[in-house]
DNA sequence: GTAAACCTTTGGCCATAGTCAGGAGTCAAG
DNA sequence: CTTGACTCCTGACTATGGCCAAAGGTTTAC
């Protein structure tokens, strides 16, 4: 009987055991067979998509998204433009979240041109101008950026 | 005995009721006096400090930093310059995000390029370059030991 | 006087992507 | 036989920023 135990199939594909079946009861990986005593005997391919899974996040794919990547990848009526469609989509994502955070950049850049750096925070531009920002007039632009803007 | 209850302010201040709490709890808003049957009754200023945490979040800072912040600003030792110091790293790290972003991006746009759209997706170079992932090697300057399995 | 609207607390839950701990079974070597 | 390494499963915990429910006490309006 030939395969890789969990431990053999975290190192070849630089995982954690754990991650290895975490992503099982996330449908990311197929559950393997067992041998009589229960252990998980992966197939060698299953490095090969572990290692998909790991670069596809690198890239800003969520489970979620990889997992619809990896189905696709095996569905016959799947064509290459399903996946460049999604990895456009992706790509128009990040585009947006660099927007978002220029924004915020800006806001944050004008802010600090605003403050000499000197003397007591009681006179502090920064403060202020996040003190008051909505309903008196703020020293700096109103650029402001709404909801769902993840960063972190 | 003046004061807003809790869902005067949240209405002012635009958060929720829940939120409020929060905050409270961590140390974001004072805990505020109480009345005979245990309500909160809070000053009106708390209200500017509920938008000033709003507009902060927008911004980009955490809750904690956010802390910081207000505890500068009533910190009789604190200077302009600590508030500044603490908005110009935030405008580096937002900065570095973007680059991050960036690069994730141009990888992005690279897979998306070399992609025709046509024909089935097993030959789909996305999902190549996705599964050998030696091809194209963005982020991580630190370059991991890909040879060398550490075990004989 | 009663019902609606408000307030209190405690605690659980959402998503993301795992990590870690514990107790028990299994396997190879000495 | 024993030791150590490996595996199993379940469940709890991490961080972030809250939302929501339950069950009860209070205030206000009619």
């Amino acid at each position: 009987m030939t395969g890789l135990t969990i431990s053999r199939l975290a190192r070849m594909a630089e995982v954690s055991i754990d991650t290895i079946r975490f992503y099982e009861g996330r449908g990311l990986i197929a559950p393997p067979p067992r041998t009589d005593s229960n252990y998980r005997m992966y197939p060698e391919g299953d490095a090969a998509r572990l290692r998909f899974i790991k670069r596809a996040k690198e890239l800003g794919f969520s489970l979620c998204e990889i997992k619809d990547l990896l189905a696709l990848q095996h569905d016959s009526r799947a064509s290459k433009s399903d996946v460049k469609l999604r990895t456009e989509e992706k790509a128009r994502s990040i585009r947006q979240k660099i927007r978002d955070l220029t924004q915020i950049l800006e806001t944050l850049e004008h802010l600090v041109a605003a403050c000499d750096g000197h003397g007591p925070v009681s006179e502090c531009p920064i403060i202020e101008a996040l003190s008051f920002s909505d309903e008196t007039e703020p020293l700096h632009h109103h650029n402001h950026v709404k909801g769902g803007t993840n960063h972190g």
